[in-house]
DNA sequence: TAGGTTGTAA
DNA sequence: TTTTCTACAACCTA
């Protein structure tokens, strides 16, 4: 049992439910003082006074401890964000914020200290103070409404735009409580551009509805107008199915009994009620009435829909060939079409026997999340957006168990396949065989009339000739209808290939997840009317703080080039800056340094390069164990699950296989030697790696996150593109300039200037070598060049023109021969003495080494075929 | 069973 | 200050 006594979840949100009411009169209600509510955190505070009181000493302890960890290393760096005192303020915390614009005239109002918005008019951003009484409260109110922008510990900025606030009226809100609610919290009048701003976006949202019903779509709107505006569209008009003359007419659904298992509300109320309310709400004719009270907003933000004001629907029928056509024309002309799914009164599909194992609570944040897809009882289709390690899965399993119809899961690689499977039978009663998986190696169906069905992108979106098994399988997975698509890491989707996975198979309702909602290219805003509306989006700090992913310290450390580098660097071609920029003596120091330091600690630490070259020449030079594209599976797995239990591994090298298709075992420590480009994704994923550390919640443990970055590189604005999507989570880097006693490390590599020239040279040739091969033919120099470079190398460094620029050929051929030996000599001592300690495959050591060769052999192949 | 090919993301 | 190559999964063959 872990120690901290927190208040089940039951009481909590009754707490919540309390305070929201409050939050209706913010004014002289709650007189608290900024001051004191600085220091009591807000979150635990009902709960038993000592345990707060102890976990935030706790954690205050913590804070101090990893701070004074990173200062260690610092010796006169300058630090970047992570500012733990405001300190005296001259200015209003917001002022940053509106440098550019002095909206002072603004009046204030006169208990403005009590309300924790600001707002600037024009860009329609929301400038949340952290520190407020009302906080809490504001950021539920926020997420819903706008985009989170930037989320750093004091001050939250979140933009308004039309599709934060089509999403914020896709969960329920109505914009008069969009309104209202930020008039209650903005500390000064709600400027009437922003109030117009909000009108005119929200007005047509969410009042036209996509509905499967007895497997007929339906478009569905309160508002007869606006269905009268759809039919006459020259578009959508004309897909109307004929015959269905009359628009017809039912009552708007209500919450009724609907209990999203895992909740609290589960344990008491469970099945009782379904079908109950929510069934007979059916036959009547709206009740109606504009019963539009001010609470509607406390309750939709509270999850009890328990709304009064029941609207008559009116709806016209379309046939299902036609769908995306309309979705897409209901986007252009300004209504947004919002799919749900009535499954409660689905009598058409069979009902899938499933529900989590008992005694499973799911999270506070998991729930909330679920209950913005469930707000009116129907499954509302959308995305939410958890980090790494938050339990995804739980909250797809979760909505698999309260719609119980047949699933469909949808990964990015054939290895989550397995793992969603087994979190399906880890946290649910879902019969094993009611659950298959569809994947290149397995293609079994289930055996009853509905199941779950786990695959993978590609294996849906495959263009390619199929294999027999695999083409009925498809048949088998287009011919039928699923209730819920869980699309796991959505982020994929908008990708011209994968979002043919929406079109080819029909589901009723669809929930993306994703840690990270974000792509290089403007692609990620095509999931808004791909698959839905954004439903939640955690703030990734808030979780840590709670204890649910591990605390970071996240730290980026600064390496000088040697001027011999550096002289290269700038005479090098882009393919060669990078990999000189990763192969930074200077750098591989710091990260034999850092993952001594580490070790010693304790701390299982993953290295991560995406630099091939780089990647291989870190593991050999410090004797670690790497997995690369080219690794074999068994040889993964192996690696893995030495890394894993092996107390003698506790470093891993990954290429960027690691950053998607492989399960890491938990780790504590990560340091990064080379990273692509500006990729935010590629960074919090990384980042994410780390969170789900078991360990978070021992005594002052802090999980390390380390960017390693030759100065004056192209790397240093790389690297700050990178982290922008973590510092607005709220995560401080800080910049380490100097590691303390660095030159004390055992066997410190690259000590002496010599080393450091054998090193760039060896870089040289080792990355020429494609180079050469180009000229000369495989036979002759392929595999010769492996024992005795010696000779051939001469020759194309002389004799190839486009870069022979660099070096005299003697140096060259003198450093290669050299390099060559230690080469080998330290394959030999890296990976193969896991193997042999495994004593698998007897042929294990040459041959994993003639393996590993070809790979490289058969890479710059590759490279050579396209560039010729 | 390994190795090669292709298509795709980013 | 801009961009890129690497690596995966599926499928096929010897």
């Amino acid at each position: 049992m872990p120690p901290k006594r927190k208040a089940p979840a039951g009481q909590a949100t009754a707490a919540k439910a309390g305070r929201t009411s409050a939050m209706s009169t913010p004014g002289p209600a709650t007189p608290r003082s900024v001051e004191s509510l600085a220091v009591s955190d807000g979150d635990d505070d009902l709960d038993d006074e000592d345990v707060s009181e102890e976990q935030k000493q706790r954690e205050a302890m913590l804070s101090k401890e990893a701070d004074e960890f990173v200062s260690k290393f610092t010796l006169g760096g300058k630090r970047l964000g992570g500012n733990n005192d405001l300190g005296p303020r001259k200015y209003d915390a917001a002022t940053p914020f509106f440098r550019k614009r002095d909206f002072s005239h603004l009046p204030l109002k006169p208990d403005h200290r009590n309300r924790p918005l600001w707002i600037d008019p024009d860009s329609c951003t929301i400038v949340l103070e952290r520190f407020n009484p009302l906080a809490e409260q504001a950021t539920d109110f926020l997420i819903t409404i706008a985009e989170p922008k930037s989320r750093p510990t004091f001050l939250h900025e979140y933009a308004l735009t039309p599709h934060s606030l089509y999403a914020a009226v896709s969960v329920g809100l109505r914009p008069k409580d969009i309104i209202n609610t930020l008039e209650r919290f903005l500390k000064t009048a709600l400027p009437d551009i922003v109030r117009r701003k909000i009108e005119e976006h929200t007005r047509s949202f969410g009042k036209v509805k996509l509905v499967l019903k007895h497997n007929k779509y339906f478009v569905e709107s309160a508002d007869p107008e606006v269905l009268q505006i759809l039919l006459k569209d020259k578009v959508i008009g004309p897909l109307r199915v004929q015959g269905s003359d009359r628009l017809t007419t039912s009552a708007a659904p209500r919450m009724g009994g609907l209990v999203i298992p895992g909740t609290q509300n589960a344990a008491g109320v469970h099945q009782a009620n379904l079908g109950g309310p929510g069934g007979d709400a059916q036959q009547q004719p709206g009740a109606a009435g504009d019963g539009s009270k001010e609470d509607a907003l406390l309750a939709a933000l509270n999850e009890d829909d328990d709304d009064d004001d029941r609207e008559a629907i009116h709806s016209f029928e379309i046939n299902e060939d036609h769908v995306e056509t309309v979705q897409k024309r209901c986007l252009d002309i300004g209504f947004p079409i919002l799919e749900e799914y009535d499954f409660r009164n689905d009598d058409v599909n069979p009902n899938l026997e499933i529900d989590l194992r008992p005694n499973t609570q799911i999270r506070p944040y998991q729930e909330k999340s679920l209950s913005k897809m469930f707000g009116n009882g129907r499954a509302k289709s959308g995305i939410i957006v958890l980090p790494c390690g938050a339990g995804k899965t739980l909250v797809g399993i979760t909505a698999a168990c309260t719609i119980k119809k047949g699933v469909i899961v949808l990964c990015t690689s054939s290895m989550s396949v397995v793992q969603w499977r087994q979190e399906f039978l880890k946290w649910s009663n879902i019969n094993p065989d009611d659950i298959a998986v569809f994947t290149a190696e397995s293609k079994n169906k289930f055996s009853g009339s509905t199941g779950i069905i786990v695959t993978t992108y590609s294996m849906v979106t495959n263009s390619r000739e199929r294999s027999h098994d695999s083409k009925k399988m498809m048949d088998f997975l287009r011919g039928r209808e699923w209730g819920l698509m869980l699309l796991d890491e959505v982020h994929v989707v908008p990708a011209e290939m994968f979002r043919r996975v929406i079109s080819s198979i029909k589901s009723h309702s669809k929930l993306g997840l994703t840690a990270t909602l974000l792509r290089e290219d403007d692609k990620i805003s095509h999931l808004n009317f791909l698959i839905g509306p954004k439903l939640y989006e955690a703030n990734w700090m808030e979780l840590s703080q709670q204890g649910h992913i591990a605390k970071v310290q996240c730290a980026e450390v600064w390496c000088p080039m040697p001027t011999e580098f550096y002289d290269e660097y700038l005479r090098a071609n882009a393919r060669m800056k990078r990999t000189l920029y990763a192969m930074n003596p200077r750098k591989f120091q710091a990260c034999q340094y850092l993952i001594n330091y580490h070790e010693a600690r304790g701390d299982k630490i993953i290295v991560f390069s995406d630099e091939l070259y780089s990647l291989r020449q870190y593991a050999l030079k410090l004797k670690k164990v790497f997995i690369y594209g080219g690794t074999s599976q068994s040889e993964r797995m192996q690696v893995l699950e030495n890394f894993q239990h092996n107390p003698e591994v506790n470093t891993l090298f990954l290429s960027k296989i690691g950053d998607t298709s492989l399960d890491l075992p938990e780790a504590t420590c990560l340091i990064q030697i080379s990273s692509h480009f500006g990729s935010r994704r590629q960074e919090a994923q990384r980042l994410g790696r780390i969170l789900r550390a078991k360990r978070r919640n021992d005594e002052g443990f802090n999980a390390f996150f380390y960017s390693l970055v030759s100065k004056d590189t192209q790397e240093m604005y790389y690297s700050s593109k990178r982290q922008a999507f973590l510092v607005d989570q709220g995560y401080a880097f800080k910049v380490i300039t100097q590691l303390a006693n660095i030159e004390k490390t055992p066997d410190l590599a690259f000590a002496t200037p010599q080393e450091c020239r054998e090193l760039l040279q060896r870089t040289l040739v080792d990355n020429e070598k494609g180079a050469e091969d180009d000229l000369e033919t495989d036979d002759l120099f392929g595999k010769p060049s492996r024992r005795g470079p010696r000779k051939a190398l001469p020759a194309p460094g002389a004799g190839n023109g486009g870069s022979g620029v660099r070096r005299t050929a003697g140096t060259l051929s003198e450093l290669a021969g050299g390099q060559d030996m230690a080469y080998i000599e330290q394959n030999k001592a890296a990976n193969k003495a896991l193997k042999a300690a495994a004593k698998k495959k007897a042929a294990g050591g040459g041959d994993g080494q003639s393996k590993f060769f070809k790979q490289i052999q058969r890479e710059k192949e590759k490279s050579r075929a396209r560039a010729g």
